[in-house]
DNA sequence: TCGTAAGGCGCC
DNA sequence: AAAGGGCGCCTTACGA
């Protein structure tokens, strides 16, 4: 099989773009124009409009683009529009690879940092608003023609050099995350409209609250600072520190003043509808004909490993509670004669750090049946008593869970008293804090050995890259570590992220932390791959939980019994999930 | 008129 | 010595 890079060019402005429109309708809109392609291969070299294309040269062979969300789209729309045929065997994307090998996503960040080529700046600016028949003839059209093979060309070296390094999962998890999108989800309109209106009502009785505002106007200045500065002088009382939930000199603001002056709640309703409006406001927009809508996720978005959010709408933020009585997750439904299975693994990212530190004895009381929490307990020693019933021990039991969630990654005693209220409810003073912290290290040996050894392997690194092998065989890695002079004279230890990044400071927690989200996420990405081996369809997911969207006699139980599967790279660590079934996308 | 930074806030 | 982390996107502010 022979390999050809395929990268298109087309129309667009600022009302004809992805970001607005979304791939599906930006291909479909008035003024789109698939005017270009890049061809490069064995035998092929060629750049011009896709009807002139050899595409029966390259039919049922390996082709490669530089974000295969986008040009496997437009391959898709051409065929609709019957401008060709042909279809590969396989589809490979390059971004997806640049992002997998720690390089920028973008072609240009990419081909320099793995393949050491500059890149002019991106001609592909100067083509905004400009159809293809205005330059075609032109300098700039001539110019543009060799900017789209140049592209063509260094994605398929991109391929060439690096293609064969992402494993076999990897490389279905990649196309898995492009096709899943166009898939897309079932879309209740009728919610979102409700949705819309009820939404756009807040806002404006919010407007009502701010004396800065205009009457007429609801559009701009109303999350203005300098707008309730001037309102507070005016009314001779404080300006608030800021307008935040969690800044605890805002919170004495409103106590003090909210009542009689409710700016700041306002602005705070304003922003909470509107966030909300605006993705309501996505989903009415880019509803396809047949009730869906397609969208936008990143493979490897984070240098972890995880997915990220992408395009306006971001599906691994959306509230998990109803805001305003709108609920944004129940909008999402599953395609008529489906219906949701909705799973998620239990206590990942713990069970794996007990794993990571070599805990067997939290280990094996999670796997005698013991909360992942009560087995902490026991295993610390912190409490003894009959399966189940540690809840019950309600102070100990809000202990345990705040040490668990909050200081496996190095948080120190300061931080602890915020992190174990907001994760626990726990209201401790410093002192006792403190004790929790030094109590959990002392308990907890080698989780602190884990942060050690992560550190030490840093250090080691100076001058060179860190890769931290993760149990899977994949690693986790820190580029061009350096030790840089901070304060009090003790080099700070940097390192980047993404290759020819910048630079950030680490420390053995964050390594910690970093290693067993990577190792939690290659646990469910295989979850990801065996369900759909299994034929059950991912329609999402969120980190470590996935959207099914099945017939309705597959059962929960059997989705759990694929998802509780402990890999064989991470032998001795369970697995757990929970299943439910739903009508819509629910928390 | 643009791009970017910062404050704020949503999720795991 | 001590340090939770990973994202995206809304708005406003600000500078080129």
């Amino acid at each position: 099989m022979n390999t050809y890079a395929i990268d298109f060019e087309t129309y667009y402005d600022k009302e004809t773009s992805i970001t607005t429109l979304g791939t599906w309708h930006y291909l479909r809109h008035q003024s789109a124009d698939i005017y270009m392609v890049a061809i490069k291969g064995p035998g092929v070299d060629f750049v011009g409009p896709p009807k002139n294309a050899p595409w029966d040269k390259i039919d049922g062979q390996r082709w490669v683009a530089h974000n295969y969300a986008f040009d496997g789209a437009c391959v898709e729309r051409l065929h609709e529009l019957g401008v060709m045929t042909a279809r590969p065997k396989e589809f490979f994307c390059t971004a997806n690879l640049a992002a997998y090998m720690g390089a920028p996503r973008n072609l240009a960040g990419a081909s320099k940092q793995l393949l050491g080529v500059d890149m002019s700046k991106d001609p592909r600016s100067g083509m905004k608003g400009k159809t293809w028949n205005e330059v075609k003839d032109t300098d700039q059209g001539h110019a543009f023609k060799l900017y789209a093979a140049k592209d063509a060309q260094h994605c398929l070296e991109l391929y060439e050099t690096f293609g064969n390094r992402m494993s076999a999962v990897e490389k279905f998890l990649s196309k898995h995350t492009v096709e899943a999108g166009w898939y897309g989800i079932n879309v209740n309109s009728q919610l979102v409209d409700k949705g819309l209106n009820a939404l756009d009502w807040i806002r404006i009785k919010a407007i009502e609250h701010m004396p800065w505002k205009k009457d007429g106007d609801y559009t701009s200045d109303v999350l203005s600072i300098s707008g309730l500065a001037k309102a507070c002088r005016e009314a001779g009382i404080e300006v608030p520190p800021s307008t935040s939930e969690d800044d605890p000199g805002c919170q004495i603001w409103e106590d003090t003043y909210g009542e009689k002056f409710p700016w700041v709640g306002a602005m705070r309703d304003w922003r909470k509808a509107n966030m909300l409006l605006q993705k309501m406001h996505v989903l009415d927009k880019r509803k396809r004909p047949d009730g869906s809508m397609s969208y936008g996720l990143k493979y490897f978005g984070a240098h972890t490993g995880r997915w990220s959010g992408d395009s306006k709408f971001n599906l691994q933020n959306l509230p998990r509670d109803p805001c305003f009585g709108v609920d944004i997750r129940s909008c999402l439904v599953p395609r008529s004669g489906k219906k949701f299975i909705i799973s998620d693994l239990s206590q990942i990212e713990p069970r794996v750090l007990a794993w990571l530190a070599g805990n067997t004895a939290l280990l094996e009381a999670v796997k005698n049946g013991y909360g992942i929490y009560e087995a902490f307990a026991i295993s610390t020693g912190m409490w003894k008593g009959e399966k189940g019933t540690f809840k019950k021990s309600k102070e100990l039991y809000a202990l345990a869970k705040a040490q668990v969630l909050g200081l496996g990654y190095g948080c120190g005693a300061k931080k602890f008293v915020l992190v174990s209220k907001l994760m626990a409810g726990l209201n401790i003073t410093e002192a006792r804090s403190r004790e929790l912290v030094d109590d959990y290290r002392r308990k907890n040996f080698k989780v602190v050995e884990l942060w050690g050894k992560l550190e030490r392997g840093l250090r080691e690194s100076k001058g060179e890259d860190y890769h931290v092998e993760l149990p899977s065989g994949r690693a986790q890695k820190y580029w061009d570590v350096t030790p840089q002079m901070g304060k009090h004279g003790r080099p700070d230890w940097r390192a980047s992220l993404e290759l020819g990044g910048p630079k950030y400071p680490l420390y053995g927690g964050r390594l910690c932390e970093n290693l067993v989200q990577a190792t939690a996420r290659d646990v469910f990405a295989e979850c990801i791959q065996r369900l759909e081996n299994q034929g059950l369809r991912v329609l999402f997911h969120v980190h470590d939980e996935v959207i099914l969207e099945v017939d309705k006699d597959v059962k929960c139980k059997d989705v759990d019994h694929i998802m509780s599967t402990t890999p064989e790279w991470l032998p001795g660590c369970p697995i757990g999930s929970e299943s439910k079934e739903a009508e819509c996308y629910e928390k």
